[in-house]
DNA sequence: TCGGACAATGTTAGCGACTAACATTCAGTG
DNA sequence: CACTGAATGTTAGTCGCTAACATTGTCCGA
């Protein structure tokens, strides 16, 4: 087997709990049972993840986006700039379509309370595309509604991409900006 | 006194509960202790409230929201008719500036658990918005995404006009809601 | 005014997420 | 092989929350 002990029994805690979670859901499966299932105990698991969400909610893409929002130029307007940077960054990042990301996508979805931590960790994200908007001039409000506005489009996105296989995740989250720029009507 | 007994109660443990999550801060706070200082037991409390949160988070004004974005003409642009819709039920909503609404509004920005709980809240407003503008031909990403910006656009203003006393509500708001609809540069 | 009925509260016991303090086993190194 | 530090186990406890059952308060009709 590859990697410390630290990293396999990380491994073996995360598969048992997707396995767990979408057999029984989420709420219903009991940190006790992932320990059990990874044959380890409780204290092991938090000591691995603070929670149980995390053990989900594993998200690498976070600190890209802001970057991305950051490298645009500061003379557009700060939900153009907002969603330009997101759609950059989402460019950027191939490969990021995997099954793993799908399997996890839905079993967040099925769930309200991992819905709602995720929402909780989007939270730092926006605040961080925020702070670069309003350091480069924007208004506060403004800055702040851009980047909710535009995380709530990624989010919808992978929501809808995790609900129909024939949907390809860079289309979903094509669609969801472009609803920001419209203007028609 | 006014009120039956239970409506008693009721305004005492969300009197006691206010304070002391002024006070202690509200993770701090233990529902044992409000109970205790509105002189009654747990069980007492959780008969009232299904959760802790739930003792801040009364929030009567969802459902308008949703049927104003539902009058507005469902030839306009989803994120337009949302827009459009939240500014009315705005400007319906006289008298909603109260201190006591700022005083939770501090309350809940200042606790991560109450924003993620009010997040969780706004998020059954957002489906209802959603639904209503998808029902009515747009399409389902663009509805979600237009009434997910449409409730962070008004969550930033309530946030930020809790922080600023010099701050008007209704202009928070429309400063917030205007972010969606520019397109210069 | 009294007594009964029903609403409002109390008691006890328990689950599950999470934490802290301390003991134990395992892995790699000299 | 022994020794050390990392990884895990044990035990016990807190807090949010629930369920089953007992008790009290309150109000209304006799």
């Amino acid at each position: 087997m590859t990697g410390s002990r630290h990293e396999r029994t990380h491994a073996r805690l995360i598969d048992c709990a997707l396995d767990l979670f979408e057999s029984r859901g989420f709420e219903q499966t009991t940190v006790a049972q992932i320990a059990a299932a990874a044959g380890v105990t409780q204290m092991t698991f938090f000591r691995h993840f603070p929670s149980k969400e995390l053990a989900v909610l594993a998200d690498p893409y976070d600190p890209v986006i802001a970057d991305a929002v950051g490298a645009r130029p500061s003379e557009e307007v700060a939900l153009v700039r907002a969603v330009r940077g997101v759609r950059q960054a989402a460019a950027g990042l191939s490969q990021f379509e995997s099954e793993l990301l799908r399997r996890r996508v839905r079993i967040i979805a099925d769930s309200p309370m991992l819905r709602a931590s995720s929402r909780s960790l989007n939270a730092r994200t926006e605040a961080r595309i925020a702070d670069r908007l309003i350091a480069d001039g924007a208004d506060p409000l403004a800055g702040r509604v851009a980047a909710a506005a535009v995380l709530a489009a990624l989010t919808a996105a992978l929501y809808e991409w995790a609900d129909d296989d024939s949907l390809r995740l860079a289309t979903a989250i094509e669609v969801a900006l472009h609803t920001l720029e419209e203007r028609d009507a």
